[in-house]
DNA sequence: CGTCTTTGACCCGCGC
DNA sequence: GCGCGGGTCAAAGACG
C-alpha cells in the first residue's frame, strides 16, 4: 500500500476535464447504488480516503495503455466498491469511481471521506456524480 | 500467522 | 455460436 497518498489529495486539485464514463440507463442508474467519479491530478494512483480498500481485480482496458484497479472496502458487510483508472493520454490524470455508500465508522484518524468530498467538490475536482452516469 | 496483492481463469452481456 | 470487452473470483505468494 502507498504510504503517503493523503497527502496527495490536499495538494494538488486543478482538474477539470470531461469524463467518458460509460452510460447507464435510467432503470439501472435507480437499481443500482450511487456513483461518483471525479478524476484528480496526482502522482498516485490509490488516494487514501480513509477506508481500507481489499483490491480484487487489474483489467486493460482498450484505447488505454494503463490498467484499471477495482478495489471493495475491506469491512465485512459493506459492499462498497471503487476503480482508479490513469488517463490514457495524460497520465498525471487519475480517474476515481465510486460505488455505494459506507455505513460504518472510518477507521482512519486523518481525513474523513466527507471532508475530502468537500474538498474536491470545492476545488471542482469532481467532474461527474450518480445522476449524470 | 493473519491480512492484503497479484494474476489468470471464469463469467456474463452484447454484437456479428 | 463465437469472440471480445469488461467485471469478479480465488489460489498462491508477499508482507508485516
Amino acid at each position: 500500500m502507498l504510504p503517503t497518498s493523503s497527502t496527495a489529495f490536499s495538494s494538488d486539485f486543478n482538474v477539470a476535464y470531461h469524463s467518458n464514463v460509460h452510460e447507464v440507463s435510467r432503470t439501472d442508474q435507480e437499481i443500482k447504488q450511487q456513483r461518483y467519479a471525479f478524476q484528480t491530478r496526482s502522482p498516485v494512483d490509490v488516494l487514501d480516503d480513509g477506508y481500507q480498500w481489499k483490491k480484487y481485480g487489474k483489467k486493460i482496458v482498450k484505447n488505454n495503455k494503463f490498467p484499471r484497479s477495482y478495489y471493495k472496502c475491506s469491512h465485512r458487510e459493506c459492499n462498497v466498491k471503487k476503480q482508479i483508472q490513469r488517463h490514457s493520454l495524460d497520465e498525471q490524470i487519475v480517474v476515481t469511481t465510486y460505488e455505494g455508500t459506507h455505513t460504518h465508522p472510518v477507521d482512519n484518524s486523518a481525513e474523513s471521506f466527507d471532508q475530502i468530498l468537500g474538498n474536491l467538490f470545492a476545488c471542482n475536482s469532481i467532474i461527474n456524480v450518480s445522476p449524470t452516469l
